[in-house]
DNA sequence: CTCAGATCCTAGCACCGCTAGACAATCGAG
DNA sequence: CTCGATTGTCTAGCGGTGCTAGGATCTGAG
């Protein structure tokens, strides 16, 4: 039997391996970039092997993704962790949202801008998607305001962070003037 | 002369031709529907006059989201024009700018999300995406509040627009509660 | 009528995601 | 230890992509 779980250890290592290399090429080069081709290469196995291990291109994304939003939520939880007063919680949620999207644009893009194949919003969610959401409400539903359903809250204040962090980096907004920006949408959105 | 003028017409008009076949085609099939071989067969050339108009697709893309630019103005001062009470022109303007996003997912992407090769935020901006800017701001300028830049507003106001129509069109947020969110965007960021 | 220049198309390049089928390595039964 | 079956991997190739070189055809001025 030891055989088998070694190789299915060395399978899962593999694995691992291809999921890595497709997000370091990506945030090197750009998800353009990441062709079946350059990957197998980079991995040093030919392409074939990518498909024993994912149905397509969309499903390597959406590993990263997932891998992505693990990394996300423990960013923003690491944050906002021991800061107890509302104002600076959801400030530093706000400003650890935002620097992770800066920070890893091609893991950003492929949870919110490519498609991955991933569910989202439904009871099939996968796991570390949700997890990201619930890292998110339990800063801001505290801060929703009376009689304003904490989940719709939440995802209003998402739905800002998101749009700042997208055309920001699109160059779609002037990227020197970050921090007022989220001064105003904190002093505002939340109820303090 | 006039034969000369009259050519000239006539590789205007197909130009027109080609950017409303793009937009066209998108709107039903997806950006990704559209290849060069798809266009050209529909216009009925071949494949090297598209390169006669514009550099690549990209260029195409940037064509279209030029002629949304300039729609999405006028439908954004049709909605506010006429309703004087601030809040009620804020929320028509939101609803304006989330159903144009709802109703022209193609040009949408054209503007925002896919690469069409346009300047933002600079000098260099092409003017319909300037005015694009300037509709948005003429209703959002006076609800800043005291103290606050309305072009920094407008942007904030903006991106939370960007944010809900991306995330909603994309699966990310539940797309039946689109109003109780617009409401609630209007309450807490417009100073009324 | 001639012929240069504008106009357009055929054919092809290098690349893409993905897969069929050949081949080699490994395993388990006798 | 042998040998068929299974598993793993690769080479080669399919139909598609954006884009372009070079030849054919059409047009209008002289």
């Amino acid at each position: 039997m030891s055989v088998q779980e070694r190789k299915q250890r060395e399978r899962a290592e593999r694995e691992r391996l291809i999921v890595a290399t497709a997000r370091e090429l990506a945030e090197q080069q750009g998800w353009d970039a990441v062709t079946t081709r350059r990957l197998a290469e980079r991995i040093e196995y030919s392409q074939p092997v990518l498909y024993s291990h994912f149905r397509g291109k969309r499903e390597i994304i959406g590993a990263v993704a997932l891998e992505g939003a693990a990394e996300m939520a423990v960013a923003m939880r690491a944050a906002t962790s021991g800061v107890t007063r509302p104002r600076e919680r959801v400030t530093a949620l706000a400003r650890a949202y935002l620097d992770f999207a800066a920070r890893n644009p091609a893991v950003y893009d492929a949870l919110f801008q490519l498609d991955g194949g991933l569910a989202f919003a439904q009871e099939d969610t996968p796991e570390p998607l949700k997890d990201a959401f619930a890292a998110l409400l339990e800063s801001l539903g505290e801060v929703a305001g009376e009689g304003v359903d904490p989940g719709l809250f939440t995802e209003v204040f998402w739905a800002s962070l998101h749009g700042m962090a997208t055309l920001t980096r699109a160059g779609r907004l002037p990227p020197e003037v970050i921090e007022p920006r989220v001064e105003l949408l904190v002093d505002r959105l939340a109820m303090l």
